[in-house]
DNA sequence: ATGTCC
């Protein structure tokens, strides 16, 4: 059993966001102290979703005055969430699941050249999508209609062409998910219709990252510490690794859209992208920093973020305070309450098979790895609710619209 | 989280 929380270890700039409600295990917020007190850190901030890593803890983010630590951004360099809202009302469960299940089995770039693909996605995203020979005509209506990627230049690719171009438009695995949900009860109706959200409607929602690509720039970079114009050629990578992510996250929700029949323009009624993983340099105590979002959505200015939920509990699209006190983000999803291990154990001992592929809110799960079945099982995650508290109350964001899954493929 | 290897 994990032990729990001591937020009495924690130095004066380390902060945690989290209602007494919310449980947070005791190796994690070592794991933020430690960070909070390497040389160069100005500000720390534990989520509510905040869970041990590797060394680093995820569900975090970390403000440095003068450096690039590589090493808090990770191997899932630009991971993050796209949600597509669109107009269609209803789609029965059976077909919505076969064509889900199909739109997984087609490549929507099988004519098009790998290695013109890698160069676009790197060097213009989503975007780049659009511009390449081959690739179907919604997918590049949809690509065409991105906002342009940061305006960060992406960095030196020659170390990253090996191929990694087959990844894109896959899920990947851990907490990574392709899903279709459906819009619940408005909660601020005015920023719903901003984001183009209506009640009853549904959306699409993928959650992932640059596969092996971000492995290899995580190990390239591995314990580097990055001052001045050392920091350039990392941040270069590290935006080539966010440019594909989203390009990455832009082909899942074609496929689930086209599972949907609504790739076409005129079904599509908004949407956002958020990365999960990444440096920014951002306002903070009336200076430039450089945060770092471990597991952690930006919520700056106005703009929309998303909280995760898992498949059995609903999704939350929010409103940003632009909370500095909260570095700016907020918590990636409601977090794990069981480890994986403990999952596969506990959750086999208590559910039959066919009951692990429908959820308590009617959903159902594509998911063909049976321990990944068992380790992403609602039940392995915290309740949402809290979660979502905790941030309110820590004034970072509001609650906008609950998005509820319908249909979840994972891998 | 990942690809790869046991």
């Amino acid at each position: 059993m994990k032990a729990p929380a001591d937020s009495a270890a924690l130095p004066a700039h380390a902060r945690l966001v989290a209602r007494d409600d919310v449980w947070l295990e005791g190796n994690a917020v070592q794991q933020l102290a430690r960070v909070a007190a390497l040389p160069g850190c100005v500000r720390a901030v534990g989520m509510p979703d905040l869970h041990a890593g590797r060394g680093i803890p995820i569900g975090a983010a970390f403000a440095f005055a003068d450096r690039v630590v590589p090493e808090l951004i990770g191997g899932d360099a630009g991971c993050g969430v796209r949600l597509v809202a669109t107009s269609i009302g209803r789609m029965a469960p059976d077909a919505l699941e076969r064509r889900a299940r199909q739109a997984m089995d087609d490549d929507p770039l099988a004519e098009c050249d790998p290695r013109a693909v890698f160069e676009r996605v790197w060097e213009r995203g989503a975007r780049g999508l659009a511009e390449l020979d081959g690739v179907p005509e919604a997918l590049a209506r949809l690509a065409a209609a991105e906002l342009e990627d940061s305006l960060r230049p992406s960095g030196d690719a020659s170390p990253y062409r090996a191929g990694y171009e087959g990844a894109l438009g896959s899920v990947g695995g851990g907490n990574h998910f392709l899903e279709v949900a459906r819009v619940g009860a408005l909660r601020d109706p005015a920023s719903a219709k901003a984001l183009g959200l209506s009640a009853g409607e549904l959306v699409v929602v993928a959650h992932s990252g640059s596969r092996g690509l971000g492995g290899a720039l995580g190990q390239r970079w591995g314990g580097a510490v990055l001052e001045g114009d050392a920091a350039e050629p990392y941040l270069g990578e590290l935006a080539g690794a966010c440019r594909f992510a989203r390009a990455n996250r832009l082909l899942l929700a074609y496929r689930m859209l086209r599972a949907l029949g609504a790739s076409r323009a005129s079904t599509i009624t908004g949407g956002l992208d958020l990365t999960h993983n990444d440096v920014a340099r951002e306002a903070v105590g009336g200076e430039l920093a450089w945060v770092h979002r471990k597991g952690a959505a930006p919520a700056r200015g106005s703009d929309f973020t998303v909280v995760l939920g898992s498949r059995g509990a609903p999704s939350w699209v929010m409103r940003s305070c632009d909370a500095e006190a909260g570095l700016r983000s907020v918590a990636h999803g409601a977090g794990r309450k069981m480890g994986r291990s403990e999952a596969r154990e506990k959750i086999a001992a208590r559910y039959r098979r066919r009951e692990l592929v429908r959820t308590e809110l009617g959903g159902r799960v594509v998911c063909d790895d049976p321990a990944l079945l068992l380790e992403e099982h609602p039940d392995a995650y915290k309740p949402i609710e809290p979660v979502i508290e905790s941030l309110v109350e820590a004034g970072l964001a509001t609650p906008v619209a609950p998005l509820v899954p319908v249909l979840t493929v994972k891998r």
